[in-house]
DNA sequence: GTATCTGCAAAACATTTGCAATTCT
DNA sequence: AGAATTGCAAATGTTTTGCAGATAC
C-alpha cells in the first residue's frame, strides 16, 4: 500500500505508454493529478508540488500538462471562468460547480451520449458535460 | 420586416423586463447578441459595434456582458480555452466545437437533464453540455 | 554529442479596477 | 442635483514565448 517503487512504476509505465519521457517533474505532475479528486488548476499544481521540486517552474508545469492534454493522458475541465482545469480521467463524465464553495467534483453518473461517435453528421472527439448550483454539503449548512 | 422601431421597442422591453436600464449601448450589443448565432466573443461584438458607436470601449462591453448575465438575460459559453462566449439563448442546449474551421454552433437537440432541478442531492441552476470535434461541412471538404 | 527538457524573464492576452467625465431622470 | 453609466488608463492574473543552461539517451 505504501509502496512509492510501485506507483513510480505504473506513472512511469503510463508515460511510457504515450510516448512521452518520463521525467521526474513529469511524473511528479501525473502523481499529483491521480492522486487529486478537485480537477486541479496549474497554479495548485505548481503550489503543491514547489515544497517537493523547488526549481520547478510554473512554465514546466504549464507545457507538461498542455502534452498530456495533446498526448491523452488527461483532459481539461472548462468550467472555471478564469483558470483551466485538469482530470487525470478522460473518459466523459459530468462535473457538478458548486457555487458557494467553488468545489468542482465528479457526478455520480453517466455522460449521456458520451459513446456518442457523431450528431447530425458531425464526427465527435469529445463530450464534455457539466452543472452549475449549490452542493448538498452547502445546502445543509445553510 | 425592416422596421428598426420595432426591433428597438422589443430590446428596450427585454432590458426593462430584466430591471436593466436601456442605454444605446446596451440596446446594441443585445441586438448583436440576439442576431448572431456564432456565440461571440466581447471582442468580436466589440469590433463590430466600433464602427456604429466610435467611443464604445471595452470595458463597456465586459461589464454590459456580466450585467447581462447576472441578470439571467444570456447565457456564458465555456468552450474556448482563452475566451469566454456570449449566447443569446438560457434555455439549456448543446454545443458543437469544429477543431478545423473553429466555429461554435447549436445542435439540433434537447439537452438532456436539461430541466433537472437537482442530482444526488445537489441543487442545479445551469446545465451546460459541449461536444468537440470535426463539423459535418469541414468533413465533406476533406 | 545531439535531442529533449527545464526554468527564468519577458511578453501576450483577456478581463478587472479606479476614477473622472458624461448622461439620464 | 443625484444616481447610474461610460470609457480611459493602469493593474491583474493566466498562459505563452524565446532562449540559455541542464539533463537524458
Amino acid at each position: 500500500m505504501k509502496s512509492q517503487k510501485a506507483g513510480f512504476h505504473s506513472l512511469r509505465r503510463l508515460l511510457e505508454e504515450k510516448n512521452i519521457r518520463p521525467s521526474f517533474q513529469r511524473m511528479k505532475i501525473l502523481d499529483y493529478l491521480r492522486k487529486s479528486k478537485d480537477h486541479p488548476t496549474a497554479e495548485m499544481i505548481y503550489r503543491s508540488l514547489l515544497s517537493e521540486i523547488p526549481t520547478l517552474s510554473r512554465t514546466t508545469v504549464f507545457s507538461t500538462l498542455k502534452l498530456f492534454y495533446r498526448k491523452g493522458l488527461i483532459s481539461q475541465v472548462f468550467i472555471d471562468e478564469s483558470e483551466m482545469r485538469y482530470d487525470p480521467i478522460t473518459k466523459p463524465h459530468p462535473h457538478f460547480k458548486c457555487l458557494k464553495c467553488g468545489r468542482i467534483f465528479d457526478l455520480d453518473m453517466e455522460c449521456p451520449y458520451g459513446s456518442l461517435k457523431s450528431v447530425n453528421g458531425h464526427k465527435i472527439y469529445e463530450c464534455h458535460m457539466y452543472f452549475v448550483g449549490i452542493c448538498k454539503d452547502c445546502l445543509n449548512k445553510g
